[in-house]
RNA sequence: CGGGGCGUGGCGCAGUUUGGUAGCGCACUUGGUUUGGGACCAAGGGGCCGCAAGUUCGAAUCUUGUCGCCCCGACCA
């Protein structure tokens, strides 16, 4: 894997059946281990947009092209990997009608209709659909045309209450990142250059992989009164006078699947965190045609099955080493090998995939052991994530300390910024990284700006980003 | 958009230089023996070689065109 890791990572997503390729470039199958995967964190997710009091909603996948032209930062951002639909059976369409590249336009149109007194708001609304971008390179999880996700879309009375909730969504996909998918983040501010189209402001979690480059793995943006503005969006306030609401979305797709395989995989394949793991632990029968195997298998599957444990028995014809290989490489994070000797000695074999380790274990309280190593798992794949972003984020106090620090392998790199886009590109340019974000921790790493020398106050993550 | 690679049973590939009845491994089916790190024996089934046109008595192989995929880079919300 460390030989060549863009190898490594789309051998990995084809052995694991996590993807297949259709027939069009960047649209990827997702194969049902893929997509169990998918469930689970939208299940996470979706309840903490529940506990934060987001609601559901669907709009539809068609945008016309005057709607998605209201904006003028907004088009010009996404016009250039849009895809229309020009026709309706043999009839050319009166107006062209694009296919959602992001819901912005939508969500605003339908806000204008809905929103007229404060009592209105605010709106906190999401939705979990798939969009189109005409990407022109695509890797599977990484860059996609298709990809599924959820977008979020509030308005509020308040710029206060807006500028809030971009940031109470950035601290829930930090919490999913770290809590459930295992993956440190570093929290921040993307400079103008690299926020969002038609955004006041865009804030970022950015993993880092394990080669060293960078993931943004989500992003929240403020977007002020600009859209609420150029599509007329306006209430009664408090005050019985006509205002703009402002408004905030957040989005966070299926990207963080490559993600995951990047950070905590390798060179057997697949590792995943428990709390997200389809299955959570596999229980392989050994010499599983002799007496009894079989049945204490199917015992131990449905005692762990009421315990809540995600838990698959596989009673193929495989032999046991193929299994273990087999399961291994989709990253289970427990095995558990039950033969006659274990039976014997009311016992089985636990292994941990994430560290090889391999014990036997008392049949006794088999559910709570296994639990507390589920549990040990999950922390050990985060210490492990924690440590690679420690180790391979270094300070730089000038451009060409900066090159200097990551000519071996892609590192995070701390340095200081004037704010000046010639020295954003300067960056890019001479030391191949992008601006990450500026992160919310972390002091200066000196006064004067890395690349032209001025005073400068802020720090900004630097990396190589995929 | 530039550079490189590749399209041949489900998967991975050989065969193409030098045209002559489409092959190997894995997977699959059936029966049997096995089972603690990718088991073994036996018998089977499956492909008009990405697509199109051309050259030829004859094309997976030569020519032209075309479609698509992968990798590296550039570009990009």
């Amino acid at each position: 894997m460390d030989e060549d890791f863009a190898k490594w990572y789309t051998d990995i997503v084809k052995k694991a059946e996590l993807v297949d390729y259709s027939s069009v470039k960047g649209c990827v199958i997702l194969r049902p281990y893929a997509y169990a995967l998918w469930e689970n964190i939208q299940g996470a997710l979706d309840c903490m947009f529940k506990e934060t009091g987001h609601e559901n909603v669907y709009m539809p996948l068609l945008i016309p092209e005057s709607l998605l032209q209201k904006e003028k930062d907004h088009v010009e951002g996404f016009a250039p990997e849009v895809a229309w639909v020009t026709h309706g059976g043999s009839e050319k369409l009166t107006e062209r009608l694009c296919i959602r590249p992001t819901s912005e336009t939508l969500f605003c149109e339908h806000y204008s209709h809905v929103v007229q007194s404060y009592r209105d708001l605010p709106k906190l609304y999401n939705q979990w659909c798939s969009v189109l971008r005409w990407e022109k390179t695509t890797r599977p999880f990484l860059r996609h045309r298709e990809f599924l996700w959820q977008e979020g879309h509030t308005i509020h009375e308040t710029a206060e209450e807006a500028k809030a909730e971009t940031l109470q969504m950035l601290d829930v996909y930090a919490r999913l990142a770290e809590e459930y998918l295992a993956m440190p983040v570093v929290k921040g501010q993307k400079t103008d250059k690299e926020k969002f189209a038609g955004a006041v402001s865009t804030y970022t979690i950015e993993c880092m992989m394990h080669d060293g480059r960078a993931l943004q793995s989500g992003t929240s943006h403020y977007f002020g009164d600009g859209f609420a503005k150029a599509f007329e969006i306006v209430f009664t306030g408090r005050d019985n006078k006509l205002s703009y609401p402002h408004q905030t979305s957040w989005g966070l797709s299926t990207r963080v699947i490559g993600g995951i395989i990047m950070t905590h995989g390798d060179d057997s394949g697949l590792v995943l965190p428990p709390k997200i793991a389809p299955v959570q632990l596999v229980i392989i029968p050994v010499a599983m045609h002799r007496e009894g195997v079989l049945e204490k298998a199917r015992e131990l599957r449905n005692t762990l099955k009421a315990a809540g444990i995600r838990v698959k028995l596989d009673d193929s014809d495989n032999s046991p080493g193929w299994k273990f290989s087999e399961y291994e490489m989709k990253g289970v994070p427990l095995r558990l090998e039950i033969g006659p000797r274990d039976i014997e000695a009311g016992a089985c074999v636990l292994a941990r995939r994430d560290n090889g380790e391999k014990a036997p274990a008392s049949l006794e309280g088999i559910a709570d052991t296994v639990k507390s190593m589920l549990d040990a798992v999950q922390a050990a794949l985060y210490a492990k994530a924690k440590e690679n972003l420690t180790r391979n984020t270094v300070d730089a106090r000038t451009l060409d300390e900066a090159k200097e620090l990551t000519k071996d392998s892609a590192k995070f790199v701390r340095a200081m910024w004037c704010g000046g886009e010639a020295c954003e590109d300067a960056f890019k340019e001479e030391a191949g990284m992008t601006s990450r974000c500026v992160p919310f921790e972390g002091g200066g790493v000196s006064g004067a700006c890395a690349c032209c020398g001025k005073q400068a106050e802020k720090l900004v993550y630097w990396g190589v980003a995929y």
